[in-house]
RNA sequence: GGGCGCUUAGCUCAGCGGGAGAGCGCUUCCCUUACAAGGAAGAUGUCACAGGUUCAAAUCCUGUAGCGCCCA
């Protein structure tokens, strides 16, 4: 018979579709509340749901609805971000795949199609995000694109550029040649590359003297405006301020000296290509030299070299220029080396720096701003170390480049006269009011400009922009500062710093006061998941096989500030078996808790309900201490302990006995209560399985919040005699396997009588004896040869000798157990002998060393009778 | 080259000054009426290496090696 029949399983799959619709935390305005509140990091519309979505999104729901149990007025707005660059690619793409020819397309056209793309497939991430059961508002999501954020962004942007930090400057900026805009430094990753070093000599003018060059881009000779030497190098000072001849494009070029050239490192000697290198463009802004440009847009070589060259690209040239350098006898050779390539983070397209007009913004004071409210502690990082990254990256910050030359974003609400003069409004009848007003005259040939601005300017204002900034709106009021910032540590160069920055010069306050840092998700290898590689675990079959909740339990578990989480095809099992446990120990609490209900108080009578209540009420005060302290991974796992070890496998497995006897009606009060609680705990976690079981215990729909603390608070709580009932029992169901005694075999037990807790042990003999099934507890003399005999720490613990019990066994494990006492007791005893030991140490770990010893010896002593009797 | 992090059981990781831990895996026994997706009892470690500080170091400091990430 299996009684398990009678009882419906644990489907995972079934109650997320009964209760996916029922976990959203409606906002109110309550002001007598404590407020929490969020934004979420936005997924890109173009986005479908991964494991750092799920990730993410996970702790930030285990946060609000934990504060939601709290009963604080909680707020967390969802929504999507236009992902400039990449949704334009993809949609292009799409295109093209269609046969649609890019080029016959109208800006204007590819917008609309952008849009009609957005608007059938944009949500898809959205509907996905609901699925992990997250209590988001989402009749309050936001899309970067939307309305009223885009005033916020145009609001920002005027702000900024009439204070002077935002502006329009030519100079070398990264530019990517594949999709023709301007990127900033951050979306310029550096690819280690095998690559040639090649030598090469420019003459001295009017001389036979020549000065060796080394380049793994000669093809950039082109644009060479000046060679420079070390102040120091005394192989070139004789050359210094004289020219050489650049053969490559026929001019004249200085020999200039600078602490830029590395005496060690080549010649000595480097050519200087302002045009095409940051380092070489300092220089030339330095020593006042020519900058020339001789690339295209599409990074193919311009006007600005010789007819047999233009239009080749880069590495066309290269070869070409190597020949003509082998004409001429100027080559020199090359070497292999090892470089960093600079490449577009999407285009994955080699970066030129490039001399453009772009739009910039002056971060350097922002900066300063944003260090201090995070060295103050206005913001805090957690863990604290990422704050080193952040003032590493805060203090070399560079001015941001946000414009970029495509289509798909907000567009720059900048108007300019065809003198130049430039406004920024909302709109152009504001632009021309306000040019009116700032130049006093009607401007003309007034146009807007067609850049548009960098994604993250625009999420960089997101914390705000999403509560109704600028306007300072009752939800605004209510909700900002947002109470903390979820994230990987992948974007707090792009997106917190920004944050940070914007929203302390824009809005004079912190956007959040935590940031919380977590890992990211790797494969079973530790590597990055990606579709190429075909690593990529889809979180969508994960929860189809394991369930949501089993999902969110082995994320929240596995949240660590130092490595990433590695998830195998296995690592969702135990996870999955702790849902089930949970399910099943409420089949057994539903069939002994009838007619019970749940308490503010309870009364407990007996040493294990006092036990189970002192347990819960640990595992109450350490997982508030782990949430609000952002280790989430550590309140899980004292969930987890709690439930299977002392709920389940002790209390449980007491509370049969205990209902044999019929005597006590409290236990299975308590026994419902401490579920009913429990699972509140784990709603934050898992908040199917909680709401399914909540809903099973409460007929009627009570409101979720945090039990009670002084429901379990009791004055004095004995956990002693728990402990020694464990003792017992483990010692007893030890001994017997050591002695093969098989489960059925019903026997005695015997103690002594001088026990200090023979008492404790009889009074409870029948729950004891039911608990270890043997037949009951007696006293005897330990004389007696009739008995074999084993220690555990409170207890000797004997059994009647018979003919086939595995005495050896026995023998040995005892001999190894005196192997560890007696390590324990030298190491103790050494302790206890030094005189600096005992002035230096703490009164407690001095008094628990000598209780060490103490009880050391005792065993030992016991151990050795036995083993003596044993021969 | 600079910075950050990591190195603890076969695997994944916790512990971060005072008796080496968890989960998975492994061994043995058990379908004992919540659960075999389970229960019980076990085995398993030069806490990377070398110095130092300390009465006491896996834990703090310094250095070395290896791995990972970020920035040049």
């Amino acid at each position: 018979m299996k009684p398990t029949e009678s009882f419906k399983t644990y489907d995972s799959n079934e109650i997320e579709e009964k209760w996916i619709d029922s976990l959203s935390i409606s906002k109110s305005f309550d002001v007598s509340k404590k407020v929490f509140s969020l934004a979420i990091p936005p997924p890109n519309v173009t986005g479908s749901l991964h494991l750092g979505h799920a990730l993410n999104s996970t702790v930030q729901d285990i946060l609000v609805k934990y504060y939601y149990l709290k009963g604080f007025n909680v707020h967390w707005t969802p929504g999507t971000d236009h992902a400039g660059i990449a949704t334009q690619l993809l949609v292009e793409k799409s295109l093209e795949k269609k046969g649609i020819n890019l080029k016959k397309l109208s800006n204007d056209e590819l917008i609309k199609e952008i849009w009609k793309w957005k608007n059938t497939n944009g949500d898809q991430i959205i509907n996905q995000l609901k699925i992990l059961g997250l209590s988001c508002d989402w009749d309050d999501k936001k899309f970067t694109l939307d309305e009223d954020m885009s005033n916020a962004v145009n609001k920002a942007f005027i702000d900024l550029f009439n204070e002077g930090l935002i502006y329009k400057e030519k100079t070398l900026v990264n530019w990517d040649p594949v999709l023709k805009t301007a990127i900033s430094d951050l979306e310029v990753i550096s690819v280690e590359t095998k690559a040639y070093l090649y030598s090469f000599k420019y003459f001295l003018e009017d001389s036979d003297e020549c000065i060796i060059v080394s380049t793994t881009r000669p093809e950039t000779a082109f644009g060479d405006t000046a060679i420079a030497v070390n102040p120091n190098d005394e192989r070139y000072s004789h050359m210094v301020g004289k020219k050489v001849l650049n053969i490559f494009n026929d001019k004249k070029i200085p020999i200039i000296s600078d602490d830029y050239a590395d005496i060690g490192k080549g010649s000595g000697a480097v050519k200087i290509t302002p045009g095409h290198d940051f380092n070489d463009f300092e220089i030339a802004k330095k020593h006042g030299l020519e900058m020339i440009n001789i690339l295209n847009d599409d990074g193919t070589l311009n006007n600005n070299v010789p007819v047999n060259f233009k239009g080749l690209s880069t590495i066309e040239a290269r070869d070409k220029i190597l020949t003509f350098m082998k004409e001429k006898d100027i080559y020199e050779g090359s070497e292999k080396v090892t470089n960093n390539t600079p490449k577009g983070d999407r285009s994955s397209a080699i970066i030129e720096p490039l001399l453009k007009y772009q739009w910039f913004l002056d971060v350097k004071d922002m900066a300063k701003e944003s260090i201090k409210a995070v060295k103050s502690g206005d913001i805090e990082f957690k863990p604290k170390f990422w704050e080193n990254t952040f003032f590493e990256w805060m203090k070399n910050i560079k001015p941001w480049c946000i414009s970029r030359q495509i289509i798909w974003g907000h567009k720059i609400p900048v108007w300019t006269c065809s003198n130049n003069f430039s406004v920024a409004a909302q709109d152009e009848k504001e632009a021309l009011l306000e040019y009116q007003k700032k130049y006093n005259k009607m401007p003309d040939n007034f146009v807007r400009e067609t850049d548009v601005l960098d994604t993250w300017f625009s999420s960089g204002l997101w914390p705000f922009s999403t509560l109704g900034w600028p306007k300072n709106n009752e939800k605004y009021s209510n909700f900002f500062p947002t109470s903390i910032l979820v994230t990987g540590f992948d974007i707090i160069f792009f997106w917190v710093a920004r944050m940070i920055m914007m929203s302390i010069k824009l809005t004079k306050k912190i956007p959040f006061k935590v940031v919380y840092i977590h890992n990211l998700i790797r494969d079973q290898k530790g590597d990055k998941m990606s579709k190429t590689k075909g690593n990529v675990v889809d979180p969508l079959e994960l929860i189809d096989q394991h369930g949501t909740d089993s999902l969110r339990f082995y994320l929240s578990s596995n949240l660590s500030p130092h490595n990433d989480i590695k998830i195998g095809k296995n690592s969702l099992d135990s996870y999955k078996n702790f849902m089930n446990k949970i399910w099943n120990a409420y089949n057994f609490v539903k069939i002994n808790s009838d007619g019970y209900e749940i308490k503010k108080q309870l009364k407990p009578q007996t040493f294990y309900d006092f036990w189970i209540i002192s347990k819960f009420s640990d595992l109450l005060s350490k997982y508030e201490k782990y949430i609000e302290n952002c280790e989430i991974e550590k309140s899980a796992t004292e969930i987890y302990k709690f439930f299977w070890d002392d709920y389940c496998d002790w209390y449980i497995e007491i509370s049969k006995i205990s209902f044999l006897s019929n005597e006590n009606k409290n236990t299975k009060e308590i026994l419902l209560n401490i579920f009913h609680d429990f699972i509140l705990l784990l709603f934050p976690f898992c908040p199917f399985i909680s709401s399914e079981l909540l809903s099973q215990i409460n007929k009627s729909d009570r409101k979720k919040e945090l039990p009670e603390k002084n429901k379990y608070n009791f004055e004095s709580i004995d956990k002693i005699n728990f402990n020694l009932l464990q003792d017992f029992v483990v010692g007893v169901r030890s001994f017997r396997k050591n002695l093969s005694i098989p489960p059925a075999y019903k026997i005695d037990i015997y103690i002594e009588k001088n026990n200090k807790y023979y008492e404790f042990i009889i009074t409870n003999n029948d729950l004891i004896s039911k608990l270890l099934n043997i037949n009951s507890i007696k006293h005897h003399d330990m004389d007696d040869k009739m008995f074999i005999t084993t220690v555990s720490k409170y207890f000797k613990i004997s059994i009647r000798k018979t003919n086939d019990m595995d005495i050896l066994s026995q023998k040995n494990k005892l001999s190894k157990d005196l192997g560890a006492i007696n390590k324990d007791l030298e190491r103790v005893a050494n302790k206890l002998k030094n005189p600096k030991f005992l002035d230096s140490a703490p009164k407690e770990v001095i008094e628990r060393e000598k209780r060490i010893y103490s009880e050391s010896e005792i065993s030992k002593e016991n151990i050795e009778n036995i083993l003596n009797q044993l021969d």
